[in-house]
This record gives structure tokens, sequence and C-alpha cells, in this order.
DNA sequence: CGTATCCTTGATAAGATTCAAAGTGGGTGG
DNA sequence: CCACCCACTTTGAATCTTATCAAGGATACG
């Protein structure tokens, strides 16, 4: 019974089988046997307090992390002191593959606000996935995801002007919170125009800029982080018939 | 012995045992006793010749592919018809990682000279990780590493310039190429200047003036897709102090 | 309720694109 | 074998987009 499991704190065992993130997250797709038996493998919770580090370029890979709530950015630093954000992650899904490649992480992961992880022992999932049929196939589909995803983000970037940038970022998070449950079309940004900016590859008076004149145009209702999307055919209208873009 | 392996040609087997690309390729770091039984992960080897397609977005994903002669590009195309390059592969980097997650592929690879590949039937590959230890292991950094590197484009085309952004390209091609036992200061490179440019969100003309000024500044010599780089020191000073950069 | 952070807007400047034209080189077919 | 052709590259000038600098305004939080 749902109501029976109890409120976990830092180190309590986690259940995937009795979350309701799973058919977002890594079990998807996995039958109820496979499931019980994934709990085996999500060790504990951790919360992260807003602004806090989940992890750092740098840190040993031990680990990758489910969003059980709240939601992070991931960012990479250059020397000079320039921020990259290279995502945004919600509820459900998995932060933390890029440390699998070297063995220490590449990016630094911060919480928006206040979040929970499940913590997925790296090692431990290596394991489980030789003995559980569906575990590695989804494993690899959760990575494949993020390289789609990345290949997105670079189009954007490569190829669209700000206001294109900036209806596509907000379609996807449309279309996330959606997948959740929410509104497809009034939300809460949990994220600064600079960090939507960095992530864009604009500055935050760019980004500040197309909010309003989306205003103007009638496609969007914002006030500060809250977001309405009044017209979301216009908004994709804006993405593919823009023309003279790079 | 490494002269007595056949010439291979369409449908013959191939032998990651008797590669030479095992150093750079999927295979990197597994046993002689787990190589040896890799050989049978191996299919068949096609050839591509330049401009064709060893698969396009939307066809069905059966295989990845290991580049075992010859080079290629992926892109991705808006429907409006602009195109977004999202990278350029080199002899033991493997193609397809996108189509895993949606079982399609997501983007064009496409040759850019006459080239050869290993194929690697996914469901085999799937089969065969759960009974070698290293393989599992080693096709995840394959996959981590994408998306490492994929974060390292989203830092280019997010928070660099035009020469910043060219400078990183000719640095990560001559690292590349050295790994690889060339010259790391003297190649040809293989693609347009218009490919470059949809890779680093630049038109060709601001490519074409990059490589220009590089030339004037006296960091490199360069004649069409001939590259010298003289200045190695120079061009990575490039990336990291120049100011005024979003 | 004050204060720091975030957001908006305006004016100006810098950087990249666009349009145009000429130059280069490689490959092919006569 | 050579000449022609086509694709690619270079360069210039004008334009456009976005960044930069600056100032005022809103909001949230302690």
């Amino acid at each position: 019974m749902r109501a029976s499991v109890p409120i976990t704190v830092d180190g309590l065992k986690s259940a995937c089988s009795q979350c309701n993130l799973v058919e977002l997250c890594l079990p998807f797709g996995m039958s109820d046997r496979e499931l019980s038996r994934l709990d085996e493998l999500v060790g504990a919770r951790r919360k992260v307090k807003r602004q806090h580090n989940l992890y750092r370029a740098g840190d040993s890979f031990e680990a990758i992390y489910a969003i059980r709530a709240g939601s992070f950015k991931t960012d990479v630093l250059l020397e000079d002191g320039r921020e990259q954000v290279t995502g945004f992650q919600m509820t459900g899904e998995i932060l933390g593959l890029d440390g699998i490649s070297t063995e220490a992480h590449s990016c630094n992961a911060v919480a928006l606000e206040d979040s929970e992880v499940c913590v997925i022992a790296y090692d431990k999932l290596e394991q489980m996935s030789h003995e559980i049929e569906g575990l590695q196939l989804q494993f690899h589909k959760v990575m494949s995801r993020e390289i789609v995803r990345d290949h997105g983000v670079m189009m954007l970037l490569g190829s669209m002007r700000a206001e294109e940038r900036l209806a596509a970022f907000l379609l996807n998070m449309s279309q996330r919170f959606t997948a959740r449950g929410f509104s497809p079309s009034e939300f809460n940004l949990r994220m600064t125009r600079e960090e939507i900016g960095s992530y864009l590859g604009l500055k935050l008076e760019t980004v500040s800029r197309a909010f309003s004149r989306f205003q103007e145009d009638g496609l969007i209702a914002v006030q500060q982080k809250h977001v309405h999307l009044l017209d979301l055919a216009g908004l994709k209208r804006l993405i593919q018939h823009q023309h003279g873009a790079r």
C-alpha cells in the first residue's frame, strides 16, 4: 500500500517498485519481477539544498542519481570563468552519466531548488545489469537519450537565432511538465534568466527581451519565473519557419 | 600473424583481435581472452563511398558501427532545410549510439571519404555484454565519452566566439590525429568550410575569415584543406584568454 | 521592511551574416 | 594530356543580430 511507505530521509532505503516516477525513470518498461529486484540497487536517498552541489567536476565517480524530487542544472566551467549550462534536469531524469567515461565527473550538478535524489551505485548497476534482462537495455536507452538530447541542443545553439532558441526551450519545458502530469501551458521556471541564457548561448538581457517580445506578440504571458504559454502552435511555427537564420 | 589476415571485403568477417585500432576502439582495455571472444561480435565490414550515407535519420536501429578506415560526419536536419553537423568521426570511433534510445536513428551519418566500418549487431552486443566482463563497462565508457564530448561542443557553441571555436576545433583535430599516430601539427581536413561552419555554428565565410586571420597572425599555415599548425600554444591561449566573449 | 538578487529596458558597439564577385584547384571527358 | 567545368574558397561591403554598458524597477527572502 502506497500509504504505508515510510517517509524516507538520508540514508534510508528507497523502493523503485513503490515510486510513482517509475514511468519516467530508469526502471521504465521493466517487469514487476525485475522491478522488485531493482529495489536492491537503489541504495539510499540524498537531499540536496537549493544552490548546493550534488557533485562537482573532478569528483570521483561512484554513482548515478535519479531525481526523486526537485530539479537541477548541470554546467561546465572554462578556466576564464565562463559557464556553460549543459542541461536542466527534472524528476525521474538521471544525473551523472558523464562520469562513467573517466571515472570522474566532468561537470557540476547544482540543485535549482531543495531536491532529493536516489543514489544508484555504479558498480552495483554494472553487476545487476548482467543479471536483470531489462535493466541493461533500459540503461543504454537512458544514455542514448542523453546523446540525442545533446544533439538537439547543438541544433539549437548552432543553427537557431535567439527567439527560436527560447521558443524551443519553452516548448521543451512544456513537454516535460506535461509528461509529469502538469499543465502543458502554465508552469514556474526554476532557473534564472542568466541560467537560461547560458544554456541557450545568449546573454540574460537577450533572453529577457525575447520573453518581452513573445509577450507583445501574444504568444505567452510571463511574469518573472511564471510562464503561461498562450499559443503553442505559434511558438512551434517560430522554430520552423523563421528565415534568415544562420 | 598480422600478414596472414586476408584482405576483407563486404560481408567478410573481421577480427578485433587482429585490428590495429584496438587501442582506440570499443575493445580498449579488454584482455586477450575477452578480445578473442569479441571477434564473434563483429559480424561484417561494410564499405561506404564518399558522400554516401551509412544510415539516415529514421532508419531502424540494428547495429552500431566502428570506423575501420576513413571518416564520417553526423548531422541532423530541420524541416526548413537547416543542417547541423553534430560531429566528425575518425577511425576507431563508434557511430550509431543515438539509435538505441528509440530504436531508430536520429541523425544521418555520411562518409567524408571512401570509408569502411565494422558492423556490430546491437542485439549481439547486448547479449555478449552479459557474458564478457569488460565489454559492458567499455561500452558504457564509449557512450559516456560521447556525452562528455557533446558537452564540450555545447560549451563551444554556447560560450565561445568564432575564432575561439575554430581554434578549439583545430586543436581537437590535432589531438585526435596524434592519437592515431599522425602529426599533431600537420593534417588534411576531410570536410568543407561549410561543414566546419555548421559544426561550429558559423557561416562558411566566417570560418574562412578565421582561417585567414590565424594565418596572418602566424598561428597556422593553411592551403585549402591542408592545415599546418605553427603555434599550438598560441591557439590554446586564444581559447582561454579571449575576453568579451558571451 | 530593508536589502540583495533578479529582471527589464534603452542606447550604443561589436561581431557575424548576407550578398556579391572573383579566385583556386581537382577531376573528367574530349 | 590538356582544357574546361564545377565545387569549394577567399575577400569585400553593407546589414543585421546580439552583446555590452547603464540605469531603473520588481520581487523574494531573511
